[in-house]
DNA sequence: ATTTTCCCCGAAACCGGTTTCGGCAAGGGC
DNA sequence: GCCCTTGCCGAAACCGGTTTCGGGGAAAAT
């Protein structure tokens, strides 16, 4: 190992260290007749250096083309000025449509305050664990994004043991010591509902998503108060749990319009599980807007481009992201994670998917009915 | 400004630097008895040290859990073990719906060699100049990933004229000096003509992506290769160019189509810019897979949920992201850009949308001329 | 038996910054 | 006129590693 360092050194010829030309705050004290000290004091605008030196430093400085080695200074502050994001990258990952936004996001607050991001992937919830340690072990952040927080969530402990600053993308159970930033889903599943019923649904859906995680939860407690705002009952039987995909979305569609009394609208926790009641109606002849309304979640673009559009509750994920990050340096910058803690409502898009139901629960069962036995019947 | 990093590290009340627990170098000599200069030279290999020596030390290092701290061994070294890569976020932008997978294979070949990624992103080409340069000022990356390669490309100067490693995903004009992976699109976009041609099509089009890109030159080169080959007239008058979104992708074939003599197939430089050809057939009640043939590039989900599916071209992100990884971390450590230089194929995905014309170009014309009267005549 | 060689390792410098400590000079109070 | 602040800066330690240099001791050569 050692031989490939070596020969690899010996190969480059660069100086052994940093590059060459580079300007240090050596080069800046001696140009002004100040020691490093001083200047470092300057720059870092300590009271102890008269505000005449201090403008002096600072301008020769700029002049010189003097940046800080972020890492030379870490050695000593122990800030890297770098925040930590792992991507959990599943087979079906339903952020993967929000990731650029999102890193679009929270690379420009960053960047606003010459904050970098260290990004790292991992395939598996243990992989995540594994991942964040080395980068905890190696400090590669000063702090840590955490995005789709589940209700217990091994990262937080991992950090909250190690006393490293973190904020999470959604809320959590055990809040001691957690900062985060959230959008309001539960409001969005509300509004939802109380919409679907005042166009005349009385038997309102709902599919919700992965229940490990945290959006499921306060998704679902928001349809449920939408329901009793709207007067109408809870019933189990018209809710889905776990609908990742498109496929699932559309199995629990499938399930749902089999019922004795099938629902005439759908709320969606996802714009992803919603498409699948497009295929599922597709298949059965029924048209959404009119014989079936469903209202989703998350602004996917591709619920723009379907027939007909989707009424979705759309979340600005680049600000989320740029949020996030503004509010993970005010952490790791000494702010207490009680006083940051932001929720941000869904903005409702209302396209051509929901509308007052053309049928009632009745006609549509006997609808569904009619088809199913004509595709068993072509399937047997 | 001091006030503010003064009260927040009041604030905090963390002994001044690192993470108070974390075990130092030092730690780690103190328990063998030895110095650590001695235990650093240990963990490197260094040929000096007595294998005996050598191994007693990796095990207490293993044993107390010993990490070094990357940016304190980059201060001597000039080596942050970390990459960077920025990602230009257009308004459309193509690379958007790959970038997961491309991150998942750069971070897992960085992470093999326990490196980081440091992620930017920029809104234009001069904006990514500016973060290219905050980057390599504070010298966040030891090396760089340059997607989407320009044939003129302005990150390859800057960071020529700094010495700083770089890889290009993608190829570019002046090739001093530059390492670099790319897909052979070329080969697929003669195959896609050649295929096409052995299909039966004698008028095949060619609908390229954004023309200040690499990528769009060699698809072009390809293009009229595959047309030499199969013995075919190059003419001009079907080939388009910067069809970046599907809308141009629609435009371009509406404009196709209404030649004289239209062409029957048609090769897409981008699966995006392809998924137009399938509005465009709609309108015009055009079957595709029959009516038209049309193969894409770059293998995009979306591909395989129109009707028909897309034939396409498919690209291993992943493994691009992978193969730039490990390269860049070669050449940082010395190897010589000549020698980093790899080429992979593009993979065939064989699907409904392409086959043996079910018309003569004669014959579609005066469909489309029949169609195009009849919208006319009821738009006005 | 002495000298030379070589193998290991300790000591110390070094990397580029930050932070502490102390001292000098000017200003203020008595 | 003397002492005590106060403002401002130099000197030096420090952060956690890496790398250079040199020397002690054992083995090999003479």
């Amino acid at each position: 190992m050692m031989q490939k360092t070596h020969s690899a050194n010996a190969r480059t010829a660069q100086p052994r260290s940093a590059r060459p030309g580079r300007v240090r705050i050596g080069d800046v004290a001696a140009s002004l007749g100040l020691t490093k000290g001083t200047v470092s004091r300057a720059l870092n605008g300590y009271p102890d250096i008269a505000e005449s030196t201090q403008l002096r430093v600072k301008r020769a400085a700029e002049a010189m083309g003097y940046r800080p080695l972020a890492h030379a200074q870490a050695i000593r502050t122990g800030r890297v000025r770098a925040m930590g994001l792992i991507v959990e990258i599943g087979e079906y990952d339903s952020h993967r449509p929000f990731l650029a936004e999102f890193l679009a996001g929270v690379t420009r607050a960053a960047g606003a305050e010459s904050w970098t991001l260290t990004v790292a992937t991992s395939v598996s919830p243990e992989d995540t664990q594994t991942t964040l340690a080395r980068l905890v072990d190696e400090h590669k952040a000063d702090g840590f994004i955490l995005p789709r927080t589940r209700w217990s969530d091994p990262r937080v402990d991992l950090l909250r043991a190690q006393g490293i600053p973190f904020i999470l993308y959604g809320r959590t159970a055990d809040t001691t010591g957690c900062a985060w930033f959230d959008i309001l889903g539960e409001d969005a599943m509300r509004d939802a509902a109380v919409r679907l019923a005042g166009q005349g649904h009385r038997r309102i859906a709902f599919v919700n998503g992965g229940s490990e995680y945290n959006f499921a939860r306060v998704r679902h407690e928001g349809y449920l108060k939408g329901l009793e705002e709207a007067g109408l009952p809870a019933d189990p039987a018209l809710m889905a749990t776990d609908a990742v995909t498109t496929e699932d979305g559309k199995a629990a569609a499938e399930r749902l319009l089999r019922l004795d009394l099938p629902p005439t609208a759908f709320v969606y926790a996802t714009d992803k599980a919603a498409l699948g009641l497009y295929r599922a109606a597709q298949d059965l002849g029924l048209r959404i807007g009119s014989d079936l309304s469903v209202i989703g979640y998350d602004g996917l673009p591709e619920g723009a481009f379907a027939q007909p559009p989707l009424t979705t509750y759309s979340v600005d994920t680049a600000h989320a992201g740029e949020r996030l990050a503004a509010m993970l340096i005010e952490r790791i910058r000494g702010a207490a994670p009680e006083d940051l803690r932001e929720l941000a409502p869904a903005r409702l898009i209302a396209r051509g998917s929901d509308g007052p139901p053309a049928l009632s629960s009745e006609k549509l069962a006997t609808l569904v009915r009619a088809k199913e036995g004509h595709i068993q019947g072509r399937n047997q």
